[in-house]
DNA sequence: GCTTGACCTAAAGTCGACTTTAGGGGGTAG
DNA sequence: CTACCCCCTAAAGTCGACTTTAGGTCAAGC
């Protein structure tokens, strides 16, 4: 059994962040001295390393907290976990996408700028077309300005 | 020229977000009407999808502020705004690889919940060891348990 | 016996990025 | 002429995830 002290310095929270967690449910069969002082179990590490990793999926707490009750409910809920863990799946491959396009604009801006430190001004790039640009950096920011968003509307 | 009720059709901005953006320092060259109605012109459109990407990328609507300014401060800062974009892109390359293991996690716990689901209980499922999986499905398991923290204080 | 350090609670504060509210101007269509 | 729509500002509210503050308990060491 841990402290709550202990357990901050385990993982990177602060005693202040465990307490909250524990106050949003997060610990529900944390055990506590008859004063009142938390006592962590394996269990409850086990549960705040799946916290950390559901939140890097980009849960809510409120989410996690739903998929930790589902947890104690037992075998009712499993189709209801594995929803949530397929519809996560799909955002965060969805993110990654996303994340991908991103990184080839910063490619393209990190080129843009190196070129035109080189040169000590950014007049002759400015004005680059992408059939003068390197094929790996055609590439990115062709992938990169595919799928931006252009005006839907017409000048007034 | 185009009114901020076009522009935040065009884009996926409410009027109050784009004057919000206006307030913020990132429209430097927005032209007003005498009576102070805004008027965006071709700049100031290319400046929001600036705005949206570099949102993309994480970065704050201060940080975002400085690089525009820096646009406008000419090529005295091309050194600082390609360190800002090497530095972005380092961050965004470390976001993907992170977001690689939260699939992976993700993979597994979507596989995991499958079975469970499939054989109506989580009885069996819950003791599974990593020789006993599909060889995909294992690699994912260990990819994604791989940089777990662990417990770095002793039990006292 | 008193200080120290780790623990506790409840409640208020913070931060970023908006959103909402309240109050007002101005041009045009019926 | 008045209803309506789009525009404006300043200021307050919201939301999530914490952090900070204020005040209190308890066991151990000098």
């Amino acid at each position: 059994m841990y402290s709550i002290g202990e357990v901050s310095n385990m993982f990177q929270l602060t005693v202040p962040t465990l307490r909250y967690y524990d106050q949003q449910g997060l610990f529900p069969n944390l055990k506590r001295s008859e004063s009142g002082v938390r006592s962590f179990c394996q269990n409850d590490l086990e549960s705040i390393r799946v916290i950390e990793y559901l939140k890097k999926a980009g849960m809510s707490l409120k989410d996690i907290r739903t998929f930790i009750d589902w947890c104690h409910e037992g075998d009712g809920t499993l189709v209801d976990r594995q929803n949530m863990f397929l519809d996560k799946l799909a955002v965060v491959q969805a993110e990654i996408a996303e994340l991908n396009r991103v990184q080839d604009l910063l490619k393209f801006k990190a080129w843009y700028y190196t070129q035109a430190v080189a040169e000590n001004t950014e007049a002759r790039i400015k004005h680059i077309q992408p059939q003068d640009m390197p094929e790996e950096i055609r590439k990115a920011y062709e992938n990169s300005h595919a799928e931006l968003q252009c005006p839907k509307v017409s000048p007034r």
